[in-house]
DNA sequence: ACCATATATTGACATCCATCGATGTCTTTG
DNA sequence: CAAAGACATCGATGGATGTCAATATATGGT
């Protein structure tokens, strides 16, 4: 393993391993559309600051797009926030299975 | 994906999301024998107690497994480990292609 | 029994980071 | 252009955690 990979791996964990991310990025690959920040917002009960930074933070790991629309954010899974997701999945199922 | 998995992949990640600990963790799943905590402390500038620290926490995330002979203590991944190693080569694998 | 060595635990400390209020930027609308 | 609303950035702060020194525990050898 190069140590791009291993700094890339390091950051999606980093991401994902605060609970409200984790939280976040399943809310957005939970969706089949984009979904907006509002949404995101007023899903958790967290401040709009703090939604925007874990939204970059997601965002700069790779794991989600966004998309402007006017003065709206819209979030999706990327290619790879999907991989990952089915990586996590079967490795979940895995951990369940024991 | 129920709670359980969530909270499984969340002490995963948060347990791989520190750079000391996914080095650890590289490093004893390049090996094909299990790997002495003597070792490991060699291979990286960290006081003992550290590593002991950081060998629990991937413990526990049921990651590696830990089988004492004597006074050692050798460490190797679990099956859940390894599957997740696998997974995840291949989410680095993925993003070095975009 | 005693000592040496390997690992675990404890306590303290420094640093990182999640969080929020305040403010800034940008877009749309009137 | 001005006002309103959505999102981003900044600065400050409290809590979480990585780290180490000191100490404890355990195992093997003499």
């Amino acid at each position: 393993m190069s140590d791009r990979e291993r700094s890339r791996l390091l950051t999606i964990f980093k991401a994902l391993g605060d609970p409200r991310r984790l939280d976040i990025f399943l809310l957005v690959a939970g969706q089949d559309a984009p979904v907006c920040a509002c949404d995101v917002g007023s899903g958790f009960e967290l401040s709009q600051p703090t939604i925007s930074h874990h939204m970059k933070i997601l965002a700069e790991a790779g794991l989600i797009d966004v998309s402007r629309q006017g003065v709206w954010a819209y979030y999706q899974l990327t290619d790879e926030g999907q991989h990952a997701l089915d990586a996590l999945m079967r490795t979940a199922n895995a951990a369940m299975v024991r």
